[in-house]
DNA sequence: TATTGTTATACTCTATAACTATA
DNA sequence: TATAGTTATAGAGTATAACAATA
């Protein structure tokens, strides 16, 4: 049974190592699932809602606009996804979700182990708690 | 103020984000500073303490043993590791830190920002308790 | 035979720089 | 001029498979 110390680096690696095993994880089931890699998933998780831009994409995933156009690239050809331009601006192109996408997300939370996350697994009051946590070390971080 | 709310998907999504904000940080500074990847600071932290045989390595930051050699590879290149064969088997070979890698890894905790982690900035018993409910979570993800 | 490590190869992910198209 | 996106290229990180050395 492992238990960490109060030790600010042991807690730090505590919850590196917890977020890095389930991404592993959940890596490899969607590979399994779907063949397909890790970033495609996390840009089409966004594009469910509604269409973004790719820069809009390009910001939230923190990743290079060429990048970006790499993966909608992917995930167009696959099918999962649509581009086209904004009707209101030339330049930017709007990525939507397609049918074969939305089939392929509502697939994907049936797997067990990729969602819920860990999380899940605390108690309510538990979770809030730990929002909190989160929100104090992302202010000072961003500070 | 981003608030993040109780929901197990949103404290995961704040969580993941806070980890891998961090670790982009953390690589950039490391890159400035030392001119290193990622992947040999992770190396030469563990054999600070003690020599480690490739496979130990390999097995702790969850990396197949081909990419664990061309690591250590590059730490032997830029003198901040030695790789010997093991005395009791031969098979093995045990890496260990050189003088100047224990400079670098001085030098690397004067940064500010890579060390101490978001962590550092909760109080005591805050550490406690989110050491807490990450050993819970690993609990049960292991399970 | 099993284990440790190496080499060759390939794929993913990412960024930089130079480019095109549109505002 | 500024912004959105594309393309070419390169470096980091990783895994698979075939291999050599040792147990």
């Amino acid at each position: 049974m492992r238990t960490t110390s109060s030790d600010p680096i042991a807690v730090w690696m505590g919850l590196m190592g917890l977020v890095m095993d389930h991404k592993l994880l959940a890596q490899g089931l969607l590979q399994e699932a779907s063949g397909m890699p890790w970033s495609r998933y996390r840009a089409l998780r966004r594009v469910e809602d509604r269409g973004w831009s790719q820069r809009e994409l390009a910001e939230a995933m923190r990743v290079d606009a060429s990048a970006m156009s790499g993966i909608v690239d992917d995930l167009v050809e696959r099918g999962y996804a649509e581009r086209v331009t904004h009707p209101q601006d030339a330049r930017m192109k709007l990525v939507t979700i397609t049918e074969s996408g939305r089939d392929l997300m509502e697939h994907l939370r049936t797997l067990p182990g990729v969602v819920p996350p860990p999380v899940a697994t605390l108690t309510h009051a538990e979770r809030r708690e730990l929002a909190r946590l989160v929100d104090k070390m992302r202010a000072a971080a961003e500070a």
